[in-house]
DNA sequence: GTATCTGCAAATTTTTTGCCAGTAG
DNA sequence: CTACTGGCAAAAAATTTGCAGATAC
């Protein structure tokens, strides 16, 4: 196994324990390929993907190790509207661009200022911010040469 | 009817026509649903608050309603973890800040300066943003309020 | 008159659950 | 040991679709 992946299994394990979960061979799987990725897979592309590696996986098991992960802190679930959740396994701060067209998404980094969110805050009336979520929306370099071709 | 209704449902025929769809009784009655509220139903909320005044509708058609609406721009969908799609009547600038215990969707005001949009587009590298989602998270008042008694 | 829309029921898609065997601690 | 997990298959929930009759224009 290499190192990269011993030190993230030292991550899951301890974020488990913190939780009183227990570290399982399914679930150190799930994460490392979430963790590997930069893309934003479905629970059924984590399925595939993690089934090349781990030949012994369930569909059901992702979804329960997804939603574990989720539960530690150690990954977040996104919804946009074409059907199926997507899990991102960054959890710094960090934004995402959606692409209209192929609906896949990009990360973007950077944060809003806090007097921003000061301000939104401002007019929630008894409403006690604890985060929040930002999503640019429009075309992707790929998608948006085929639009200006068409 | 009354004088309110009849305007709204100027503006969906204008809209409808513009983008070549016909205007029906049941497409009327969703949006005159939507605007008339500050929540975010889901399509089975709006079915059930429709069927009370145009008793012959099908959830179907309030799905299909509800998708040519936000064809036409005269509502927006909104995502969240919990299953089921819900929808904003609201067209105007605006955020929403989402309960984390009750999973209710409240309207917050103001929008971002355009140069925070400006700082965000720098990284995003060929992307063409054409519009943005900002979403608070956190509890609200009443949640709060059970929280801190807890 | 004709293309579009609706209602219905059935199909699809996505996600969750119950239960027994297996395993981590 | 004992409680928590995983796999399987079945269920549940959300949304979409095919088609015949109805309707807007």
């Amino acid at each position: 196994m290499p190192q990269q992946d011993q030190t993230t299994d030292l991550v899951l394990r301890e974020a488990l324990e913190a939780n009183g979960q227990r570290f399982t061979e399914q679930r150190a799987a799930v994460y490392r390929f979430l963790a590997s990725t930069d893309k934003h897979p479905t629970a059924d592309e984590v399925f595939l993907a993690v089934r090349s590696e781990v030949p012994v996986i369930s569909l059901a098991t992702v979804y329960k190790s997804l939603e574990t992960l989720v539960g530690c802190g150690l990954a977040m679930k996104l919804t946009y509207g074409d059907g199926s959740a997507r899990y991102d396994g960054r959890t710094d701060p960090h934004h995402h661009a959606r692409c209209l067209s192929c609906s896949r998404i990009f990360d973007v980094g950077g944060h809003l200022p806090p007097e921003e969110l000061d301000d939104l805050e401002e007019g929630t009336e008894g409403f006690q911010v604890t985060g929040y979520r930002l999503e640019l929306t429009g075309y992707c370099s790929r998608c948006g040469k085929e639009q200006a071709e068409a």
